[in-house]
This record gives C-alpha cells, structure tokens and sequence, in this order.
DNA sequence: CTGATGTAGTGACGCTGGTCACAGCGGTCT
DNA sequence: AGACCGCTGTGACCAGCGTCACTACATCAG
C-alpha cells in the first residue's frame, strides 16, 4: 500500500477502528457504503493548505489523521487561529452546506490523512440519508458552539492574561489531565501561535508566561508545562 | 381570536404569507403539516426571556413577528450582544440538536409571536422530515457564519471605531439602503447596546459618534443616522 | 566553523480605551 | 409642579498592551 507523507492510510470507512469515537463516521453501514462511493481518500504533508477563507466551497473533508489549523485572517496579515481541529472532524461543512464562501483557512500542521468529497456529491448523499443529515445537524452545533466558545473569550475577557489562563486551562482539560493536582501539557505551539489563538501579541504571551512562572503558577520543562497552581490559574481566567 | 401585546397572531404556519421568504419555514406541505402538529403558537410581551445561557434545551423557538436580542454574559454582568434575530430565524437550534446547554440568552425586544416546539418532539420530527433536516443544517450554517463574522470582527480589529464603523455599514445593508449615496438608518438601539454589540463601554460609543458627527461623515436626524460619508465610513472599517 | 533563520526574552514608549465622576436633558409618575 | 429615572455627553486619569528595537539562543545547511 502506498504510504505519502509516512502516514498508515485507512483505505475504508467501513473497516476503520476509529469510526465509532467519531461523531460523523458512526453512521449505519448502508449510508457508510454510499458515503464509501463518493470519498476521495487523499494525503497531505505538513503545511498544506485544504482551503483557503472567501473560496467558494469545493466540498467537505473529513479529517481521520493529523491535525489541522483552523484561522482567520485579516487584510493586514493579522491572523486569529480559531482552533486546531483533531481527527473526526469534518472542515468546511457548513460552507459546503450553505454555497457560502468558506469562513476560514484551514492548514494541516501534522501530515494528514484526509476524506474528500465533492458538494455536489455531499449534498446528494445528505438528501439520500437523513441519518447523515442529522449527523452533519450535530456537528454543525458542535462548530457553533465552539464558535460561541470563541466569541465569548474574545469579547467578555478583560484582559490577555484572562485569555491565556483560559487557554491553558482548556488545554490541560482536553488530555484528561485537568483532574490531577499539577496537571501538565505539551505546548506544540509557538509563542506566536499562542498569541494568535488569544488575540494579541507575540510579545505579550512571552511576557506572560515569565510572569506565570515568576508567580510559580506554571513551570516548564522542555516542551511541557506543568500547571502548579491550578487555583491561581482558575482565578485569573474568571477574574481580570 | 385572542391578540396578545397588541400582536396579529398567525394561527398556522400552512397559511402563513411569509412562509416563502423564511428559510426554515419553506417546507413542504407534508413536513409543516406535522410541524403544525407539534408545534406550539405563543406571544410574549417585549423584555420576556424566551432562555437563559446555561440551561438545559428545552426546544426551539421559530421567531414569527418582532425581534430577539441574544447575547452571552459574564460573572460579572459584561454582556455582549451578538446579534438581534428577525422574523424566520430558528432560535435554540443548536442547543437543542445538540443536548448541550443553551449557549447564550434570547430576550425579546418588540412584542413577539413565537412558535415553539419541544426538543422530543423537534428531535422526532428530525427524523422522520429528512427536508426539515436539511433546513436545520442550512440554519446552522448561517448560524456558524455568523458567529464566524462576530469572532472576526471582535478578535480581529484594532480599534473600537473600526468595529463601530463594521456595524454601521452591516446595518445599513440590511435596509437595501447601502447602494444609495447617503445611507439612512434607523438607531434603534442606545448607546450602551451598541457598546455591548461591539464589545466595548457606552462612553467610548458616545465619544465615537461625536467624532464621526464632528468630521462629517454621519449626521444625526432625530433617531436616523445619515452616512454622510460612506467612503471615509468603508476606510475606518477596513483600515484601523 | 560560520552564517542564516526562527524562536524567545526584555526594555522603552505612547496610544487606546476603560473607569469614575458629574452635568445636562428629555420623559413619566404622583 | 417637583421628583425621579434612563439616556447622553464630557473631562480627567491611568493601566494594559501593541509596537519597535535589540539581544540571546538554538537549529540547520553548506
């Protein structure tokens, strides 16, 4: 079997192990089989970029390997990384859906594996199998509630240290370990990238961070960071 | 018939004479039959809650007549107002879809003539109206673009005019009125409302608008804004 | 080894806008 | 009429943070 990009391709949906964690993929096997006959399964290196904000839709995919970098992006460059979608999730549904231009750049940041699948097709199948049609309904609520998510860090925090704690504290809840006294995460991101997902600057989230670890709140060892204080960090993520 | 709040209450969505124009509404005769069947036809006077951020869905509220405020808020009572919802738009569709908590908090502003429908009921329709389901995703999309737009325009700009100046312009589009020279408006809202849309205090609104006023490029008539300067208006918008 | 490139750390400076504190200015209720 | 209330308009003050400019590493290619 062909292997692009030292990734194991899933050649099937229907035998893939993965299929019922994912939300989109735990469809009955008939719709699976039509969904079988219309995916492209295709690979991409680090880097590269599904679709680009203001393109009309070509169609949806469907990401099962890798992770990829969902933003936004203003004329003057500046840019705001909305969330680094993992495997499971489906980019551009809803511009697929709507025939609105896609609402945001997605770029792979690991090599990935991806499933795509043309609008026309898409739309097609989502007519043909309601079961499909009320997963997408799921996972469309899923993206706005994440978009809601966004919407309210961005505009009801005081200041870029609330965001960051936020951040942080999201961060150590999504690998289980947020339950632990001093849980700990990898920081896969750069400063820069950080202070794109907060809405500041580069700067500031290196000056943050020294103040965090200056308070003992946080402490780094290589790339991950250990949270030693949860408390404190609760407290500036709600507080100012 | 009985006409609450001074309200001219639509009794079945089967005659309704806007069913054409509202996204979710245009369904096929056999879907909004059973539609009308689970439906439940309600009026609430002006400041009612129809939810509160947080709660456990009940259901979904299709907005017939008047308008809705939603919005999300803080611990500490900072409120941001993400959009007013007109007539046609499915409020609570995602919470409801999805089981999660309502994500933010829908109070109405004009006396309001509201279909709701309870989420069992709503889920069971779902699946039994494969065209209803594809409507809900079309909803949820423009939800997600939406929200999308928000996070654009709050994580995005430089200045508190910039967002000031986006807001104006996207108002003045939907009254068909920004093709003409001077765009008219009415300012429906006070000063402190406009501060919570864009994220920013009532006093920084107040301020902007007596710079605008001050360098010609509005001009205020009673409670209609004038655009006296669209170009000048487009460059604060894009610029900083 | 050396230069190039990307990331992190830090000081200085100044602007934007949040906050507080009041002052006018319609309404409306009694 | 007066009292009260919600909205608007302004001045003063200062914290937060964006920006610039530079240094210090680390990694990598040649």
């Amino acid at each position: 079997m062909l292997s692009p990009y030292g990734l194991d391709i899933i050649e099937s949906c229907l035998t893939c192990k993965m299929r019922s964690d994912r939300i989109f993929c735990d469809l009955p096997t008939a719709s699976l089989q039509s969904f079988e006959a219309i995916k492209y399964a295709t690979a991409y290196p680090k880097g590269a970029v599904l679709f680009v904000e203001g393109q009309a839709p070509r169609g949806i995919f469907v990401l099962c390997k890798g992770r990829v970098k969902l933003s936004i992006c203003a004329t003057d460059g500046k840019t705001l990384i909305l969330k680094i979608a993992e495997p499971g999730e489906v980019l551009g549904l809803s511009a697929t859906v709507s025939g609105k231009p896609y609402e945001l750049t997605a770029e792979t940041i690991d090599p990935c594996q991806v499933n795509f699948v043309k609008r026309e097709d898409f739309l097609r199948f989502l007519k043909d199998n309601s079961d499909a049609c009320f997963k997408v309904a799921e996972q469309l609520s899923e993206k706005y509630n994440n978009a809601c998510h966004e919407v309210r860090s961005l505009g009801l925090s005081h200041s870029a240290s609330e965001k960051l704690a936020k951040l942080l504290l999201e961060w150590s809840s999504k690998n289980g370990e947020a339950a632990k006294q001093e849980p700990r995460l990898k920081l896969a991101l750069t400063h820069e990238e950080i202070a794109q997902m907060i809405g500041t600057s580069r700067e500031t989230v290196t000056r943050l961070f020294a103040d965090l670890k200056k308070r003992q709140i946080v402490q780094a060892k290589g790339s991950t960071l250990i949270i030693r204080n949860k408390v404190a960090l609760k407290a500036m993520a709600t507080n100012n």
